[in-house]
DNA sequence: ATGGCGCCACATTGGCGA
């Protein structure tokens, strides 16, 4: 099962490319972020005479995520329950015998911002819920735009990002409180190149340069990551006319591998 | 230090993202 987190900002402008992604790289599932689109605009034909089933959870000007899959999805949901939250951030379905998971994790635009302590409390809401998820569903995923660079290697330049959103402690802390969980960065499971990453600046020529970070990720629970054959970041559709700034990131899980167990579904 | 780019909308400028 090769899964796949990409934020796409504005799948409208973005789903030719996406179409070009599906066919190319033939996902089995893949999450979807910054959509920027009511469901009504949402492009389910589209998708469908691709091969995929799509759920979706979007709004206007902002956020939205959606999950493509070419088996069925069951169990769909959205939101974190018990958040009380407008944004559309959170989707997840089943998939396979995998609950999957696709986040659009909030920005936090600056440390002094109630956009930081909206991030905060998001995560923590997060957490919550998925600590209660994975005593229900032992094979989870939980893919996308978690806006936070887990470590300094994740980041082109830790100096210059030093204490500021994305790198924070108290993000970072929030990152780590996810892994106590008992979930893996499937990307950290395999030896990987020096400064690798997801997001790279539209200015500046960011991308040129590699001044990016590392921020979007696939968390596999314990049974997955055992089954996790590899972990890439597919830099190919940043290289595009009109690219997204972020790249989509890719994990595959070796389904035939997972141990049966009492609990394992 | 600032702004750079790209997307969106009560659009031709301003808000926001990361």
């Amino acid at each position: 099962m090769k899964l796949v987190s990409w934020n796409v900002n504005s799948l409208k402008v973005r789903l030719p490319q996406l179409l070009d992604f599906l066919a190319m790289r033939a996902p089995d599932v893949v999450c979807v972020q910054e959509t920027k689109l009511t469901d009504e605009n949402f492009p389910f034909e589209a998708l469908e005479a691709a091969g995929f089933q799509a759920v979706h959870t979007g709004q206007k000007t902002y956020n939205g995520v959606a999950l493509l899959a070419r088996a069925p999805m069951t169990e769909v949901t959205t939101g974190i329950p018990g958040l009380a939250d407008e944004q559309r951030r959170v989707i997840a379905a089943t998939v396979a015998g995998v609950r999957v998971v696709c986040a659009y994790c909030p920005n936090g635009q600056s440390l002094d911002s109630d956009k930081y302590a909206y991030k905060l409390a998001w995560f923590d809401a997060l957490t919550g819920w998925l600590a209660g998820e994975l005593q229900r569903y032992p094979r989870l995923a939980l893919l996308g735009d978690f806006n936070i660079a887990p470590e300094d290697r994740d980041v082109h330049d830790p100096e210059a990002w030093k204490g500021s959103v994305l790198v924070s402690d108290a993000e970072r802390a929030r990152f780590k409180a996810l892994l106590a969980l008992g979930l893996e960065d499937s990307f950290r499971l395999f030896e990987q190149p020096e400064k690798a990453f997801s997001w790279w600046d539209y200015r500046m020529m960011a991308f040129r340069r590699n001044h990016g970070l590392r921020i979007d990720h696939i968390l596999l629970s314990q049974p997955l990551a055992r089954a996790c054959t590899g972990a890439t970041i597919d830099r190919d559709m940043r290289r595009l006319e009109r690219p997204s700034d972020h790249a989509p990131v890719i994990a595959e899980v070796d389904l035939d591998r997972l141990q049966e167990t009492a609990v394992d579904r």
